[in-house]
RNA sequence: GCGGCGGUGGCGGAAUUGGUCUACGCGAUGCCCUCAAAAGGCAUUGUCCGUUCAGGACUUGUGGGUUCGAGUCCCACCCGCCGCACCA
């Protein structure tokens, strides 16, 4: 017998050379194609040098995923692409003086070469990069529909300044006070600047989510991130200066309990309140001590309560009582009004302040905690004749229906949702593409001339202002609309901007003439199942859904949600913590694929645990999956020496012994990996059952039948194919002769999977004492007589009364005894 | 503080609906093949008691509960991770 060697060198680049050639992955978009559509998608990379290990992971499980809806029948759409702009690139730049273009394309060469490597089964004719003007004239026209639409929109507001970056940030790019990206504390600055109106999509984008199969932990966090309270906006006059100051709150019930009244320090009329009396010095020095103040010591939820009396009174609506004024920076400028009524007897953080600066704390809902603040429920209480004695919930709902009688104010809901800033004063980004004209103002590009292209310049250095104003001949342009002299803008737009909506082009990649045609879209869109990492959950998916929304709005599309389906994978890592250069803790996966082999780096990543949790990377375990493969390829190898397996992949007629005993392991593995791959993650199990299938077979090799041995093997191969597609590739030809990606998943023979003895394990008292052999279909008569006869539930029934006794049909006995 | 997830051998993990806890892999030990090694193969492997042979006791973070039966359900607590957090 010839030796048998497993050589991925050799297996592997052959069917990547196979698929290459015969363009195996691509899908066309001819809609009279009959089948099921099915669109798996993972998130695209950011082309930063080469691909980490995380890298091999979400792809692996993205491509076992698609593998398994082609062989079931679907057609699936499995595209790539690079979200290629960005700081990092610019950054380098600056560095290096090397063009971003350069080393963007020189990484996204580097991720393309690897991720054939890897024989991830991508369409490549889909392929895209968003920096690519054929991208982002597209980027370009969406923006502008939105600005037709109003969705997009300039205004100077007070907005988040990354002082080392040198350009603003969105909301969601602030994590606690700190530029997500390079960790600098964040500066509030007051600038004009581009905005998305994603608030106007707050009720959708929440109530949505209960449309879409995304895991619990990431809709919890877009619903906490939307934060949406239901309440009431309530008026109190300032009689003294004539002004009126509405305010949320989410408990109106508890009106009659506000003794206080506290304004934000950038409130724009604190400094007008206080003008020309004796507060306004020390009213000034707190502001100015507040303002600047970073956002995390400000924000820290244990810092002492601090404010200044403004010596002014606002009314409540509810009872006509004048309650001072304060100003304090526990109250914040961006949410709500920039000003609150204060109930100490019901607010934790108004109790603190009142406790500090001795003001009446009154209670007003009663309940069974004597302590004051009491933030349940309960009967209204020291309130009004019409509300004393209502429960607080049923009051609340009258005291808001009084209100907006009385013209004092209406129920109100408010978000923590802002609207999404997406200018950028940075190079290496979409150009925004509007003129800038004195006489006409904001003027869209027309669609002709788009896409307004990024110009080269030589200095990408910020400088507070984008790099893209020095580059004079391409600022400078006559107007669309009048002709007059005018200037473009110069910011870019963030890079979650061209992310949001890659999904969509991918459906019709190479349309020249539109992002896409709305009837290819409807093909395959939505998302069936789309996979990427949970650091997504907030900003890449909600900005996306939002995109979809608003596009559907403006007729462009015809569904409500892209992904239908969303999983989140876990991260590797090397000695529990996360894998980085400076750590040194790296595993390259270009390392492990020239050691190994793809295979075995894709098997080893998804045999490591469950995909969405995070696990630890072994050495050793890589080792063993190297074993696992190389046992089953040079097993399929001897096993095709003696004969080859012809027609459909069915098992033997008629087998008994070792041959009946190996084609049911086949049957039960087909069971097995099938349940584990539908609608569940489960590449773990699954591998372990072709592992078990596999060490049968191998047990078995001398015993079994060479039919029934090629088709047990085969049919690990075939399971075998979604996790290591060039080892089963090799393996199921050498066998059958045949291309395993063009065949039939297995469907398991129902008549292997039955069993005709089944094991029933023996109880005395829940404890298992024996266990017998029984006939299949056995009456439960028939299973308690056997396992009262067995030897050792005799030893333990000796001398005692039988109470009962449980039957669980083909599992089980359990006899009660004492 | 609030919300979510988790805690199972020496290690990663399995147990799909309350029904044989520890599948599969790693590691370890012994053996076979070999002049030797590599590779490969075979066997054993939760802890403790039992010299053998049976067999027994204990064991899924801790303590209770429900049940014939609990890793799984309920209550209380401990620990770890993630998200949010002065959001009115």
């Amino acid at each position: 017998m010839a030796e048998h060697r497993y050589d991925p060198k050799l297996i592997e680049p052959r069917w990547q050379q196979v698929w290459a050639d015969e363009r195996t992955w691509e899908v066309s978009n001819d809609p009279d194609i009959p089948g099921e559509r099915s669109y798996v998608l993972v998130m695209l990379p950011y082309p930063s040098g080469e691909p980490h290990i995380g890298h091999l992971k979400v792809y692996s499980v993205g491509d076992a995923v698609a593998h398994f809806h082609r062989r079931t029948g679907r057609r699936v759409l499995n595209p790539m692409g690079y979200d290629a702009f960005g700081l990092p690139a610019e950054n380098h730049a600056i560095q290096t003086g090397r063009h971003p273009r350069e080393s963007t394309d020189s990484s996204i060469a580097q991720f393309r070469r690897q991720f054939r490597e890897w024989g991830i089964s991508i369409d490549w004719s889909r392929e895209l990069a968003t920096h690519e003007p054929d991208y982002y004239r597209w980027t370009q026209w969406i923006f502008l529909q939105f600005f037709d639409a109003g969705l997009a929109y300039r205004k100077e507001a007070a907005v988040k300044w990354c002082p080392v970056d040198q350009t603003v940030l969105a909301n969601e790019q602030v994590v606690d006070g700190h530029c997500e990206r390079c960790g600098a504390e964040v500066e509030a600055r007051q600038l004009e600047q581009w905005f998305f109106r994603i608030t106007d999509y707050a009720d959708r984008l929440l109530d949505d989510l209960d449309t879409i199969e995304w895991p619990a932990n990431v809709k919890t966090m877009q619903r906490n991130w939307i934060g949406r309270s239901e309440g009431a906006e309530v008026v109190f006059r300032c009689e003294e200066l004539d002004v009126d100051y509405p305010v949320f709150t989410t408990r109106p019930d508890t009106l009659f309990g506000a003794t206080f009244f506290v304004m934000a320090p950038e409130h724009p009329d604190v400094m007008r309140l206080v003008a020309g009396t004796d507060r306004e010095a020390e009213v000034r020095d707190y502001i100015n001590h507040a303002l600047t103040e970073s956002s995390e010591e400000r924000g820290a939820a244990d810092k002492p309560k601090t404010g200044v009396f403004l010596g002014r009174h606002v009314v409540n609506p509810v009872n006509g009582e004048a309650i001072p004024m304060y100003v304090a920076d526990y109250v914040l400028m961006e949410y709500g009004t920039g000003a609150i009524m204060a109930v100490p007897g019901h607010d934790e953080r108004d109790h603190a302040f009142a406790t500090a600066y001795n003001l009446p704390i009154r209670r007003v809902v009663g309940g069974h905690h004597d302590e004051l603040p009491y933030t349940g429920d309960g009967p209204i209480v020291n309130s009004h004749s019409e509300f004393d004695g209502l429960h607080n919930r049923d009051a609340l709902i009258k005291i808001v229906d009084w209100l907006d009688r009385e013209g004092k104010g209406h129920a109100s809901v408010n978000y923590r949702l802002r609207d999404w800033l997406i200018s950028r004063q940075r190079y290496w980004g979409c150009p925004i593409p509007i003129v800038k004209c004195p006489s006409c103002g904001l003027v869209p590009v027309p669609e002709e001339d788009l896409p307004v292209r990024l110009p080269d310049i030589t200095d990408y250095a910020p400088k507070g202002r984008s790099p893209l104003a020095a580059a004079e001949d391409w600022v400078n342009v006559s107007c669309p609309s009048c002709g007059g002299a005018a200037q473009r803008e110069t910011d870019t737009m963030d890079t979650f901007v061209d992310s949001s909506w890659y999904f969509l082009r991918y459906c019709d990649a190479r349309n020249d003439e539109a992002a896409w045609d709305p009837a290819v879209l409807a093909e395959w869109m939505p998302v069936d199942q789309y996979i990427g990492g949970v650091e997504h959950a907030i900003l890449h998916l909600l900005y996306a859904r939002f995109f979809v929304k608003g596009l559907k709005d403006l007729g462009h599309l015809g569904v409500d949600e892209p992904f239908a389906r969303l999983f989140t994978q876990g991260m590797i890592t090397k000695d529990g913590a996360k894998m980085s250069k400076s750590k040194g803790n790296v595993v390259s996966p270009q390392d492990i694929v020239e050691r190994y082999g793809a295979d075995t780096a894709r098997c080893y990543v998804l045999f490591i645990g469950p995909p969405e949790h995070d696990a630890d990377w072994s050495d050793e375990g890589v080792e063993g999956v190297h074993r696992f493969l190389s046992r089953l390829w040079r097993l399929c190898a001897e096993a095709a020496e003696t004969g080859r397996l012809d027609g459909e992949l069915v098992a033997p007629l008629d087998l008994e012994g070792a041959d009946l005993q190996l084609a049911r392991k086949a049957a039960w593995a087909i069971d097995k990996v099938t349940a584990d791959l539908s609608g569940r993650f489960a590449f773990n199990t699954a591998i372990a059952a072709v592992m078990e299938l596999t060490n049968e077979a191998s047990r078995l090799r001398d015993e079994a039948a060479p039919d029934v041995r090629r088709f047990a093997l085969a049919t690990a191969a075939s399971l075998l194919f979604p996790f290591a597609p060039h080892t089963a590739a090799d393996a199921y030809e050498r066998l059958t002769g045949r291309r395993v990606w063009e065949e039939r998943w297995p469907d398991a023979d129902p008549a292997l999977l039955e069993r005709d003895v089944v094991q029933i394990v023996c109880q005395v008292n829940g404890k298992v004492r024996d266990r017998v052999q029984a006939a299949a279909g056995a009456s439960q008569d028939e299973l308690l007589a056997l396992c009262r006869a067995a030897p050792n539930v005799q030893a333990h029934l000796d001398g005692k009364q039988i109470v009962k006794e449980i039957v669980v049909p083909g599992k089980l006995v359990n006899v009660v005894a004492k």
